[in-house]
DNA sequence: TATTGTTATACTCTATAACTATA
DNA sequence: TATAGTTATAGAGTATAACAATA
C-alpha cells in the first residue's frame, strides 16, 4: 500500500513539500476483503523487492521449492499444486530450463510426461533465494508477534481451503 | 487456491474419475508470506465471481467506494489513496463515466483538476456491489471466527502500513 | 517550473481453445 | 477417446515516460 495508510493519503511533491489529505475509506477500513488484500500486496511487494536483489521473481521462488520438494513432479502435477493452468507453466519452466536451474527427463512409462528436477545450479538458486525468503518472514514475524502468528497463519490457510 | 489444500493435489479427470497425489510444500508451508498470497487469491477469486453476477469487477468496487466517501476527489487523490499510479486510473474513470456511474466536473479553482462524484445509477450500483461485499465478509466471518476477526484485522493492518 | 490528467507503450501474469504426440 | 504439454491469443491490471493544458 503505497502512500496510504487507512486513515489518510500523505503525498510528497517534487519540490520536498509534504501534503495530507484525509481521506475517508468508509466500509473498506474494517473489511477483511479489502485489508487482505492491501497486506498481500506490500508484502508480496517488499518479497518482490528481496528477490530482484538476486535476480528470481517470487514465482519463480514457490516453482523451485515445489520441484526439489517433490523429485520427478510433472509439469501438470505442478501446475495444480499452485492453483494455475498447465499452459501458464509452459513458459516459467522453459525459462528454468534455459537459465540451468532445472531439468526435464522423459518418463519411459509415459512419454508424453516429463519429470522435473533442479540441476546443482537451481539447488544453489534455491538456497540464495530461500535465505530471502527468511529475512523476509523474520520482517512478517516482528510486525504479527510471535504470540498471534501460529493463529494467524492458521486462519489464512483455512481461508485458502474453505473459501467458496 | 484451486485444486490444493495445503497438503495434498486432488485433481478430476474428464470421466469423472479422483485422483489424489500428496504434493510436499516444504517451507511454504508454514510461510505467512506464501500463505498470505494463498488466501488472498481465495478470498479475491470468490469476490471476483460474486461481482460477476452483477457484472462489476473487485477494483471498481473500492473506486466507487472511494468517491461516495469523499465527493469530489480528483483523479491524483484517487490514485494516490488506493496507491496506484494516475495513469491506471484513466481507463478505469473513463470506463465508468461512459457507463454512467460517476461524472467529472472541472474545478473553477484549478481547472486542471477534475472533481468525481457518483451519479445516482452509481449510488444504486454501489449499494448492489455493497450488499454483495457483505455477503463475502459474512462468508469470512464465518471462516475466521468472530472471537478472532478484530486481531486478525489489526495484523493485515499493521502489515500494509509497515512492510518494508 | 510544477502539477493534473492523458497518451503511447510495454510488461507480468493469467486463462481458454486448439493443436501434437502419445496413451 | 483421453491426457501431457505447447502454441496462439487475449485480457486484466499495472507502470514509466513524454506530453498538453493549466498553474
Amino acid at each position: 500500500m503505497r502512500g496510504s495508510n487507512g486513515k489518510g493519503v500523505v503525498r510528497r511533491t517534487k519540490n520536498g513539500e509534504t501534503v495530507a489529505k484525509s481521506i475517508n475509506f468508509g466500509p473498506l477500513a474494517y473489511w477483511v476483503g479489502f485489508n487482505l488484500r492491501m497486506a498481500q500486496e506490500a508484502a508480496f511487494q517488499a518479497f518482490s523487492h528481496r528477490s530482484q536483489e538476486i535476480g528470481e521473481s517470487p514465482g519463480r521462488f514457490a516453482t523451485l521449492t515445489l520441484i526439489a520438494r517433490n523429485p520427478g513432479i510433472s509439469q501438470t502435477e505442478l501446475s495444480l499444486a499452485n492453483g494455475r493452468d498447465k499452459s501458464s507453466l509452459t513458459p516459467v519452466v522453459e525459462d528454468l530450463v534455459r537459465r540451468g536451474l532445472i531439468e526435464r527427463k522423459r518418463m519411459d512409462s509415459d512419454r508424453r510426461t516429463y519429470r522435473l528436477n533442479l540441476t546443482p545450479a537451481g539447488k544453489k538458486t534455491l538456497a540464495l533465494m530461500t535465505r530471502c525468503a527468511r529475512r523476509h518472514e523474520r520482517n512478517l514475524d516482528r510486525i504479527i508477534g510471535l504470540r498471534d502468528r501460529k493463529k494467524f497463519l492458521q486462519i489464512l490457510k483455512r481461508i485458502a481451503a474453505e473459501m467458496e
